[in-house]
RNA sequence: GCCCGCGUGGUGGAAUGGUAGACACAGGAGACUUAAAAUCUCCAGGCCGAAAGGCCGUGCCGGUUCGAGUCCGGCCGCGGGUACCA
């Protein structure tokens, strides 16, 4: 062999390390472990080049450990359950599960080609009844436990899908997957209470010092925990007061109408017998609360004629509207509407001519409000109008506080923690999921199954004709026995939500065969998981529902304490994006994509091979069949290898931000691993018995190579780790050191790309004469004492500006540096007879004369 | 609107407050070759200059510092998150 061949390098050591049985995780307590998961994919039938990048970044972290002497769990499976398989039976025929089989079996067919350090024995999807069946009794003892409940609940309608989706789930008014307008109704489904861990989950969040500082925050806010208060407003008819919440309590005193929400059980009362006012509730049903639509929507309200006294001064009587903009599931789903302080209210206001009374003045100003509202900054200080005469800032959390306190001395509200989070609805009217183990029992009600029934499987024969959900329809697979009276009952047929699935498999590969959903052993050594790597869309929902998760099983004896928050750091990574290369149509003006290899580049612009046209070309858009700029991993490995496509998908950009796929880019990486194997085999054949000018110095930068590349695998920094490796490439290329040290210097290198490009650095471990598998190597250590150089060159600036350099012995002190610096013929040039008023000189660093 | 992040050559991007532009792509020059490809060597922020060298330069304006891409304040632009949330 005289060239690097990929093929036949690649096969021949996935082979090994599978005979070898390399990256197989056997529990063993004298070892450190390391749980390395990337967030497991939906089998849609292809390995995309995102996936690619993902699991090559877990993959450099899971060898890395491996060399390191850890114990590595680096586990696989699919998150297999959802819409796109019963879409996929609808739309070309056959059934979800052959399709989702037959799925998997093609990605594990293009995954294995990669050379993960993958331990495909533990691999398992989770339409599997062996998973499905655990997450049933999970969700069996959640219910003992009282973490998951029943109740009405208006829920986003998805009319295309004929399915419920969670709020998550509606991306601006619409379906995440079928992309239909979203209509509200009301249905009985099922719940979890993560709301209870609310307050626990922000606390919590703090602690998650290796999670992005992002990801936090977007919890945070998902969160959404306010402090306010709520005031109860006294009927003047006498009936039942209305309570109001509010987090700027000062502003009651501004308060001049109350709005409550379509859905307050008064506005539902009303509607009973006021088709004006049923007509108004149906319209704002129609609405979403989602941004886009609300943002649209215009504000109406509907006089109730109801009217409540003012808390403060009883004699004043306040209007009762029914809004279209207040929120039932927020609050209380009502609110007081304070116009000058509020631009919504203000404007909710002047719409239907309702007073303006100011709550405060800003100091030396009192302007009375007319069309935008008077909005004080945190720190802005404010003059109240009454009662309250001290300067205060009213929107700090001191002055929110001072006002409920206020208000409490008064018996006039009472302060309340409000959390924006809800409880996760997880029925889906869909075959496909994990059936909800419960019955509907005539004489019990809802009974749970009975866990030695479970796994509660999915009936086979089903067909998908007609939209909504088949197991409703199914002849048979309804009718049980209740469990607990013995007589003829229904199973329930709504099926869980995917996010359930993926809630929980990180615990599940700890022991993915055990009979039941963990195995306390194998729980306890491997979780958590120490490094969690995927993609920053997840940021908010799967991740938080784990999280949940975590502390459900935890409650319900499935993990243990440590584990309540499951993934001790977390890394989002970026995508990976191509070009498009599009023209117009002649006749119709829709633009046409076209795949980048019937493209030319040539001078910076892209030209149709074809006819010569040219492309207009965006650049790095994210990938997308229906914009032809995916670029097929399999192609890659065919024409460079599964090295090369790692090698690349880590170079050049920041693993968090998305990295421009180019043909150049890869085939520039596929030569350099080229190069390398070139250097390998020339040094295969040097004459051991010849030594070398320069070890010395080659092993210096091999010790200062191994740092800097440790220190980039770390910390996550591919891209910084490749350059180093370049560059020592190009050192040892140029080096004449001796067989010995360049033996030596390019089995480190191999180690240290190993990692990266595993079975490049295999092969050459091989030719090099090492022992055993490169794989199984201890990670090279760089020694700080021959990483020392014995001169270091210092920069000298003048008042900041560098003017010359001096290259000095490296344990010379302050003075004799400084004594040289300013003897140097440059600096005395640019002093031009100057005295220098300061010379700061930091050894190692810089000299910085100050004239 | 609010919250967060980011603005560095033709491009992707390096840079614990200490020589800005490492490394790579694209580009240029050269070597090898009948030629091309491949490979190798060198050049390469901008402006002035034959060169030595000088001036300018990390979105803009200001500040802190011996020294700022990096820290602080203000602005502009881009990206992301989020909301009739009371």
């Amino acid at each position: 062999m005289d060239r690097y061949t990929p093929s036949e390098i690649e096969a021949k050591w996935q082979k090994a390390w599978e005979d070898a049985g390399t990256f197989r995780a056997v529990r063993d307590e004298s070892k450190p472990k390391y749980y390395v998961l990337e967030m497991f994919p939906y089998p849609s039938g292809r390995i995309h080049i995102g996936h690619v990048r993902n699991y090559t970044m877990g993959d450099v972290i899971a060898r890395y450990k491996h060399a390191t002497g850890h114990n590595v769990l680096h586990p696989m499976g699919f998150d297999a359950f959802g819409m796109p398989a019963e879409n996929a039976a609808m739309a070309i025929g056959g059934h979800p599960k052959e399709w989702t089989y037959s799925n998997i079996d093609d990605m594990v067919a293009q995954m294995k080609p990669m050379g993960f350090s993958l331990d495909w024995e533990r691999m398992f999807a989770t339409c599997d009844p062996e998973y499905y069946g655990q997450q049933q009794s999970l969700f069996l003892d959640f219910l003992e436990a009282g973490l998951v409940y029943r109740k009405n609940a208006v829920v986003n309608w998805d009319p295309v899908d004929m399915t419920v989706l969670a709020n998550e789930q509606v991306i601006d008014g619409k379906g995440w997957r079928s992309g239909a307008d979203v209509e509200r109704r009301e249905l009985t489904q099922w719940f979890f209470k993560i709301s209870d861990y609310s307050e626990e989950l922000l606390e919590a969040l703090d602690h998650l010092e290796n999670w992005p500082a992002k990801v936090r925050l977007m919890q945070e806010n998902w969160i959404g925990k306010s402090r306010g208060i709520e005031v109860p407003f006294a009927r003047t008819d006498g009936a039942e007061d209305i309570v109001c919440y509010s987090t700027r309590p000062d502003t009651l005193r501004g308060a001049t109408f109350l709005a409550i929400s379509a859905e307050h059980p008064i506005s539902r009362a009303m509607a009973e017998d006021d088709p004006e006012i049923a007509a108004f509730i149906a319209e704002t049903r129609k609405m979403d609360t989602t941004e886009a639509a609300m943002e649209k929507a215009e504000k109406k309200g509907l006089k109730t004629g109801i009217t409540v006294r003012h808390p403060i001064w009883p004699d004043r009587e306040l209007p009762v509207w029914i809004g279209n903009f207040v929120l039932m599931e927020y609050g209380t789903g009502a609110i007081y509407g304070c116009p000058a302080h509020d631009q919504r209210d203000l404007d909710f206001a002047r719409k239907y001519d309702l007073p303006v009374v100011h709550a405060f003045h800003m100091p030396g100003d009192d302007t009375e409000v007319t069309t935008e509202a008077l909005v004080p900054t945190k720190s802005e200080k404010v003059v109240y109008v009454d009662h309250f005469t001290g300067l205060t800032d009213a929107t700090s959390q001191e002055g929110i506080d001072q006002s409920i306190d206020w208000m409490e001395a008064r018996d006039l509200g009472t302060g309340q923690v409000k959390f924006r989070l809800r409880d996760w609805g997880l029925s889906r009217q869909r075959y496909w999921g994990c059936p909800i183990p419960v019955v509907h029992c005539d004489t019990c009600g809802v009974v749970p199954e009975k866990k030695e029934n479970l796994p509660i499987e999915l009936p086979d024969d089903v067909s998908f004709d007609i939209p909504g959900n088949p197991l409703d329809r199914h002849p048979t697979w309804r009718n049980c026995i209740c469990p607990k009276c013995g007589g003829a009952a229904l199973r329930e047929t709504d099926t869980m939500d995917t996010f359930v699935d993926s809630s929980w498999y990180f615990a599940r590969f700890t022991a993915p065969r055990a009979t039941t959903p963990t195995e306390k052993a194998d729980a306890d050594y491997w979780m958590n998981v120490d490094q969690y790597i995927g993609g920053i869309e997840h940021a908010i929902l799967h991740l938080l529902y784990s999280r949940f998760f975590a502390r459900a099983m935890n409650i319900t004896g499935h993990l243990s304490e440590k584990s309540r928050e499951p993934f001790d750091a977390l890394f989002t990574q970026g995508m990976v994006t191509h070009a498009i290369f599009q023209t117009e149509d002649a006749q119709t003006g829709r633009p046409v994509y076209h795949y980048p290899e019937t493209v030319e580049l040539r001078d910076g612009k892209a030209f149709l091979k074809e006819d010569g046209r040219e492309c207009q070309v965006v650049p790095s858009a994210k990938m997308s069949k229906s914009k032809n700029n995916v670029v097929d991993p399999m192609d890659i490995i065919a024409s460079f290898g599964a090295d090369t496509a790692r090698w690349f998908v880590l170079s050049d950009s920041p693993p968090e931000r998305d990295v421009e796929w180019t043909a150049a880019g890869a085939e520039a990486a596929y030569k350099h691993l080229g190069r390398v194997w070139s250097l390998c085999d020339r040094i295969g054949k040097m004459n051991p018995s010849v030594s070398g000018s320069d070890d010395a110095a080659l092993l210096r930068e091999m010790h200062k190579t191994i740092h800097d590349v440790t220190m980039g695998v770390e910390s996550f920094g591919f891209n910084a780790a490749i350059a180093k490796l370049y560059g020592f490439t190009s050192t040892l290329s140029k080096s004449k050191a001796g067989h010995a040290a360049m033996r030596e210097a390019v089995m480190t290198l191999a180690q240290l790309m190993a990692p990266m490009t595993p079975h490049l650095a295999e092969d050459i471990w091989h030719h090099q004469g090492g022992d055993g598998l490169c794989a199984e190597a201890p990670w090279p250590q760089a020694d700080p004492d021959m990483m020392i150089e014995d001169t270091v060159t210092l920069p000298i600036q003048i008042n900041g500006k560098r003017r010359a350099e001096v290259t000095v012995a490296k344990d010379l002190d302050k003075a004799e540096i400084e004594a040289i610096a300013l003897a140097e013929e440059a600096v005395i040039r640019a002093l031009d007879g100057a005295t220098p008023k300061k010379v700061i000189v930091v050894p190692g660093r810089i000299v910085n004369v100050v004239v």
